[in-house]
DNA sequence: CGCGTGCTGGACCGGGCGGTCAAGAATGGC
DNA sequence: GCCATTCTTGACCGCCCGGTCCAGCACGCG
């Protein structure tokens, strides 16, 4: 046969996925693609095609680890309001607000190019449908388990609780004080979801 | 004297704005701002030095006139109330969704930047204290109109609307679904703003 | 009316951009 | 051990980036 690659995929895409996030699409590079992946131009265009095909790939590897991460917390949850709350805290991270400064990969790049990639904004219209449905089961759960009242409708309360989400996201990348934050986020979990 | 400025400031200021506003900071060449604004690179360096320089100028008009909108809007309306409810649906803008995918100069360019540029993040925060802390006072004149409960603490309810209205700001630039993004909008207000 | 002043427009610059390509290195089947 | 094959490296390309600079132009004061 012939020669083998020499550099583990997963680890260049999670390289390449960290270095979009933090300096955003025309922020970002080939040199610094270069550079985090440890490949050479040739290696990265022969391995995933030019630099927005990279990007894509690397979104949508995004976008399925964030859907799995939101289905898997409601199924885990012993109480479908709880993964309700959390997601809508979810943004806040760590105590330091590194994480919340950070924002969220398909938030940033989003804002960034959904104007002028269709590609970009059909994906994110994608994966906030997704959410959206996974989060409207989690509601009607809740409804069943009594922490939720029946009166609201399931849908209308999933996209609300994702617009209040996508907005703590966003105050958390303006650098506002973390307990701030934190504390906002639990306001609006509180009356998004009385009891 | 010598020879005069042969360019309304302001509508340069107008234009170089528009641009930002679409295409983002990096996404905006000199070749652009000079098309949108008519001037060579030449005028464009005397009158408002480099990108940067010009960007920040034109950002701030940007949050003065937002900060002057949003005061309008609280001290015009009959009940404070109804500015409350206003400005959580007003990201929503004409039934187009032109407006909407557009988003908002602020939030774009600080998801952009905010991370690396220290000076737009602090821009992005003052301005956001400031409508803060005009929605608490709204809220509180809501409360003495009967419109909001007493029990409500007026600034937390302020950051929960700004929050709110940032998430739909952000869903609008997605390419959601106009008169999805105005039920969104509608519902947060209703829960975030109870009779 | 002429001259100094400051605005104007574009030529020009070095550099870094995204992208291509060819030559060589590393492999495994034969 | 040879060869076909694929990966790897980095030189190279044309282009456009942001930024500088200067020659000339239009003005209005004296």
């Amino acid at each position: 046969m012939a020669r083998p690659r020499q550099f583990d995929e997963d680890a260049v895409l999670h390289a390449v996925c960290e270095q979009f996030w933090d300096a955003g699409y025309a922020g970002t590079s080939l040199q610094d693609l270069m550079r985090v992946s440890g490949l050479g131009k040739g290696s990265l265009y022969a391995a995933f095609g030019d630099k927005h095909e990279l990007f894509l790939r690397v979104l949508r590897r995004y976008t399925d680890a964030v859907d799995r991460g939101v289905r898997l917390s409601v199924e885990e949850a012993p109480r479908a309001v709880e993964a309700l709350r959390s997601f809508v805290v979810s943004p806040v991270g760590d105590p330091d607000g590194a994480a919340a400064r950070r924002g969220c990969l398909l938030a940033n790049t989003t804002t960034e190019l959904a104007a002028t990639d269709p590609v970009v904004a059909e994906e994110a219209r994608r994966t906030y449908a997704g959410i959206t449905q996974v989060l409207a089961q989690a509601v009607a759960r809740a409804q069943e388990e009594g922490d939720v009242p029946a009166s609201a409708d399931p849908e209308e309360t999933a996209r609300a609780l994702l617009a209040a989400q996508q907005g703590v996201t966003y105050l958390g990348r303006t650098g506002m004080d973390v307990r701030t934050l934190e504390a906002t986020a639990r306001s609006l979990a509180d009356r998004l979801l009385p009891v």
